[in-house]
DNA sequence: TCAATGTCATGATATCTATCATTGTCCAGT
DNA sequence: ACTGGACAATGATAGATATCATGACATTGA
């Protein structure tokens, strides 16, 4: 709540509202919105919690995770400026989906009610949104296959590569433009530490990456790309789809 | 092709354009759309066709898959009457995903520059739209849980259930209401028939389940329940949820 | 009727991965 | 500089699952 940035000046143009409300409604959700600055670590909004609205990532990265009674989480998406994460529908549901700040984040929330006004008076705006869901589902329904059939090494390959293309390489070190722990890169696989530890330790003999710390060096991309050849099919498609 | 059934007197209730088109568009829908009867084992679209339209499922089911080079086919989602499965986008895009008639089923094909049209002006259309793909895109993110936390055991007792829910019971014989090969249940955990097989035979050992060829009997939904009790927290919200 | 075929069932074995245990490393706070 | 805590790396072991092999059974078509 520190210093707020009103949508009329803000940066994100990829923000679904900047780009499909009207300038009417963006004045209006200007107002209504309610943004804040989440620190690494800290909840968006957890599992369990009612349906109340969608958060507008204005900057920084999050993950987006369920989490079962024998305590492991699944991280099941991760998202970065311009995307959307949280509630959609209406009445007392609840449903077992959270949101993390992976690094310091604002984000803009609006409420259902006012969502389904938004909804109703821009058209374009539901449509752009249709299509967005539209897109995840397919990215997670060719997820699918991913979590399913590979194996621990193939994931992990996969993994790296996903995370290249979804936050890109910082310019200067040429290293994943993303910080994650072992448990967390474990928590997109079902997999251990340990067991991430080791294929990255394998990895690195190949030559396909360099570790130091958390960051991840990407040395040979399409050394990586051999190992998930058998199920590439699907990849490049997908690679297709999300270039958008 | 044989005997077209009008959406004028169609008696699938749930079907969208039907629920949500105006009076208009369900004529202009009536004319333009292309209904088929696919058998069982026809493909509706093949994985990696071009970019088309929509297929609203009038009667049947429905298996989506994905399949890689390595030949292992992934079934991604099951839908039946009412649902809707296809491609949405525009331009050259192509994508993995292709879907298979499970018994005979009559599916109503419009195309993509209709369906364009369509939202553009039913916004009540483009809006039940959204929210279909957004319940669509949780199922399928509580679904990554599934696969990639729970043992085979968990996962199979997890499908008889998520079958009964999706499909029902037989009224008369008390069965589950869909016909799965062994291979197809694998096929959607990314296991083998083998392993499928083996795990029905200790589920009707421990009298959960009676097996009769292809037909499988549900004997104790609680005791299913209770194997996949640890992970039970996401599945009581997946329930809430999906019982619209 | 009889093969031919496909599916299911089940056992034996090899492989992969989780778990447990230990050590090392970095960092924050004293 | 020391110390405790979190995380990473790595080895040993146990457990789960895929793979391979075989036989039973039902269905189809000649």
């Amino acid at each position: 709540m520190e210093k707020q940035i009103s949508c009329i000046t803000c940066e994100t143009k990829s923000c679904f509202i900047i780009q499909h409300g009207s300038a009417e409604w963006i004045s209006i959700i200007d107002i209504c919105k309610n943004q804040e600055l989440y620190e690494r670590g800290q909840y968006l909004f957890r599992e369990g919690s009612r349906v109340f609205g969608l958060y507008f990532i204005q900057q920084g990265k999050v993950k987006v995770i369920s989490t079962g009674l024998n305590g492991k989480e699944q991280i099941v998406r991760l998202a970065s400026t311009g995307h959307v994460v949280g509630h959609r529908g209406f009445g007392f549901e609840v449903y077992p989906i959270g949101a993390v700040a992976l690094e310091d984040t604002i984000a803009c929330f609006v409420d259902n009610d006012k969502m389904y006004e938004a909804f109703m008076n821009n058209p374009r705006l539901t449509y752009a949104m249709m299509m967005f869901y539209s897109l995840e589902l397919r990215k997670t329904e060719i997820r699918q296959r991913l979590l399913a059939q590979m194996t621990m090494r193939e994931k992990v390959a996969e993994t790296l590569l996903h995370l290249k293309e979804t936050f890109g390489l910082d310019s200067k070190k040429n290293t994943l433009d993303i910080l994650l722990s072992r448990q967390e890169i474990a928590d997109m696989l079902g997999s251990t530490p340990e067991q991430v530890t080791r294929i990255l330790s394998e990895f690195e003999d190949l030559r396909l990456i360099r570790k130091e710390g958390k960051q991840i060096h990407i040395l040979n991309e399409k050394g990586l790309y051999d190992i998930i050849a058998a199920h590439s099919m699907n990849r490049n498609m997908q690679t297709w789809h999300t270039s958008d």
